[in-house]
DNA sequence: GTCTGTTTGAAACATACGTTTGAAGACCAA
DNA sequence: TTGGTCTTCAAACGTATGTTTCAAACAGAC
């Protein structure tokens, strides 16, 4: 029992649960019996449930930040000066996701959720924390996006990357369930794999879209194209 | 002080503190001290917490799913037969939104915010009560969907749903944020129904976008466009 | 004015939470 | 074996939560 097979056991369970109900609405004694470990065993390891949930973040943020740096560098490389397209770009990103050692099948899938629920719920410390630490590969891609995107101003840019950014998280966030969905109407099986060249596609043609609508909206709603 | 002005008292307390912070994250007693009113009031007028959002939730969404359907109602009128296109539905759901007699200046985005804390936060009984209540006019809007997009396959049209789904619940639960964080960076002001307008088609394009990506996953990432 | 049903009020209830405590256990070098 | 450090454990702490209680205040009908 090497070096505190503990803090692995509470990070294993944390991640889990955080994942499928929330942080404020999964408790210390929750985590601590699913990992069973005894309930002091966080405050000990981690000082507070603040920092079990950074930690948590930082198992797998770290790691993927890294290689999300590596695939941006071969991916400037290959285009030689060049700024890449948006295509190659989302394709890095998505690649660097996809193609993380994970724990388990669901890895992936957690790990989408968890980034999902860091935008979503209102958690102050975690943003601040997640801004200090993962500044630089955020901001990198946000420039990338720029460069691909020059024909957008930055207000629509802004905009369209957050439709990027809710269309990615809440699809991976819940792929598990839309999968069984999908098997149990359709008949059909589906990996995280194609939900990704499925959604790639749709972002592409999202960023690129023609400009916003001018209709106003105290007329009729009919469309423009 | 007409028939229980402390009703409505508790039901704006609610539905602001709501937005802005969670469900779990609100406290009863946060509620009624907002509403200048007692802490017994709540239970005595809806019975519990829960109730008290099921009727935060339905005191608009119930308005709206009527305007929602008199719009598809007109939509499909003018089409005479033809199915109603990919931006007309859209149009006239954004438009059914945006139009929603507003109680004040924030009505729209904690309307929207809510929506998207209905979908991410995982509140079962939310869930159940929502499906119970107002499956008609959402699976009305999931039919014209299908008609208005006869191209795709099942499968296709069943994933960029889940992708326009995500954008948009996404990026209108955190409306707010996002609105202060744009206006900080580039100094612009911006309302939900501009939002709206950028999002609407962002989202018509990802779904009238060219087939699935066929690259593997194990190849280079290059872009095929 | 008195009675009746409804609404408010202050206080308490039971429960759950994150955190702290201090003793017991495990481990390893000397 | 001894001594010291790191880890686990059961129990308790203080606080906050949703809910309940029951008496007081109120309203309208007679």
């Amino acid at each position: 029992m090497a070096q505190s097979d503990t803090v692995d056991r509470i990070l294993d369970a944390a991640e889990e649960l955080f994942a499928e109900r929330g942080f404020s609405e999964t408790s210390l004694r929750m985590i601590t019996s699913k990992a069973k470990v005894n309930l002091a065993a966080v405050n000990y390891h981690f000082g507070s449930k603040n920092a079990l949930i950074h930690a948590v973040f930082a198992r797998f943020l770290t790691p993927f930040s890294a290689t999300l740096e590596t695939a941006f560098d071969e991916l400037e490389e290959r285009c030689e000066g060049k700024p890449p397209t948006l295509n190659q770009t989302l394709w890095a990103l998505t690649e660097s996701a996809v193609r993380m050692p994970q724990r388990n099948e669901k890895g992936i899938s957690i790990f989408m959720r968890l980034l999902g629920l860091a935008y979503t719920q209102s958690q102050g410390h975690l943003r601040k924390f997640l801004e200090e630490e993962y500044s630089e590969p955020f901001g990198r891609f946000m420039r990338l996006l720029k460069d691909a995107t020059p024909e957008l101003s930055s207000v629509d840019r802004y905009w369209r990357i957050q439709f990027m950014l809710g269309a990615t998280a809440f699809t991976m966030s819940s792929s598990d369930a839309l999968i069984d969905i999908l098997e149990n109407k359709l008949g059909v099986e589906t990996t995280v794999q194609e939900i990704a060249s499925r959604l790639v596609p749709f972002l592409a043609a999202g960023m690129k879209a023609p400009d916003k609508m001018l209709v106003s909206l105290s007329g009729s709603g009919v469309s423009v194209a």
